[in-house]
DNA sequence: GAGAAATGCGAGCGGTCGCTCGTGTTTGCC
DNA sequence: GGCAAACACGAGCGACCGCTCGCATTTCTC
């Protein structure tokens, strides 16, 4: 292969750092269109305008809208990753049921308050395309991490039910950060208790042991 | 005015049957439509399409694309509350948490697997201006008779967290419904199980009585 | 059977959207 | 300073969508 003159076959135009601002700005503006009014109903120009360039200027640093939508999706599992990221299934197998639920949930709520485009583009219906295989794969890894952790907990537990399990326990907490990022303030501190308690009161019958009775 | 001589000022114009039968299957059309793409990305000429008439066909009995979407919303609802409407809230008070969930959940979960275009109706976000409205209007009446009907189980509960726990309950059970509404056969009837496990899980501890072995 | 009303058709209008292209401006490099 | 590349612009193209309109056909009514 004669891979060595092309320093970034995924890079093929050299970007001055004008043009590394001006993909941020894009990139916000659409996070916050695509928050807005969805992915389908977000329109280029709309995306432009709030960037403050032209319709042109888009299309110089992004092929086309589906683009924009992946490149924003990809720096945000990137973020979610580097932030809070192997701190999923780590040694948090160990804790009583409600200490790994905080320890568990309480950064992926946080990422999400702080990043609410991410929600709307993962679960939103309206996302078509690669969009769509993005969420995807993202949601079989997140739920396939889920199943780990339960495992973990009942190993013995049988593969379909475990499947089952973190199928529900998770569009369970799609649902609630849904719930979460509608409130604010001392709503959203109730909503995100109210989110746990939820999910203590069906995990902690499943995981078993006598947790039921040790929550604090 | 001159209204003694028009019988129904909310419906103008003489329908034959041939004209109620393209109704119908007008609405048939959309609610499979609706259901593949969604409400936006569903085009009126799709809908015509799949009806086997034509784009004025579909004119002559529908003002414009959110009236289709208005008038199937409420021909649901009123077959929802014809169907097992008034069964939400009304013996069912008295019997352990477990019984009340069949109860309630049983009929809602056969109506939405014979219909499922009616949480793609009702829950999807991608539905603007009437039909929003309408999907508002449900929802706040579903749920207000969620948060009656926890009442009646736990009346000294202060109002706020009666809310919370309506909106969460509600909120969980939407998400159980997509669940269950993506499987067939025995894994649906698996995922009902699991809705009922979770909603149970949640509530106990909430009613209270000796349901639960402890809480607090 | 005749007239009126309801039903049915489909080309096409106005508008929006994703995206392009020709042209002008700024920046990095020698 | 000069030149090529990157950046920026915005009018506008083609496609699609919601919807209309003129006209043909079927059905109801008498």
């Amino acid at each position: 292969m004669t891979e060595s003159q092309v320093a970034r076959p995924a890079n093929p135009r050299r970007r001055q750092a004008r043009g590394e601002r001006r993909i941020q700005q894009l990139l916000d503006a659409a996070a916050s269109v695509f928050c807005r009014t969805g992915y389908t109903s977000a329109s280029t120009n709309a995306i432009a305008r709030e960037a403050g360039v032209s319709p042109g200027t888009l299309y110089q640093f992004f092929p086309n809208k589906e683009a924009i939508a992946v490149e924003l999706g990809d720096r945000l599992t990137q973020q979610m990753r580097d932030t809070h990221g192997v701190a999923f299934t780590d040694k948090n197998a160990a804790l009583p049921l409600g200490e790994m639920l905080d320890v568990v949930l309480d950064p992926l709520i946080e990422f999400n308050c702080a990043n609410p485009v991410f929600l709307t583009l993962i679960c939103s219906s309206d996302t078509p395309g690669a969009v769509a295989e993005e969420h995807a794969a993202l949601h079989a890894a997140l739920q396939t991490r889920v199943e780990e952790l339960i495992g973990t907990y009942v190993p013995e537990l049988a593969p379909e039910r475990r499947t089952r399990i973190a199928t529900m326990a998770f569009a369970l907490f799609k649902a609630g950060l849904e719930l979460i990022l509608s409130h604010e303030g001392e709503d959203r501190e109730a909503y995100i208790t109210e989110v746990k308690n939820c999910l203590y009161g069906y995990l902690a019958p499943v995981i078993g042991t006598e947790a039921a009775s040790a929550r604090h």
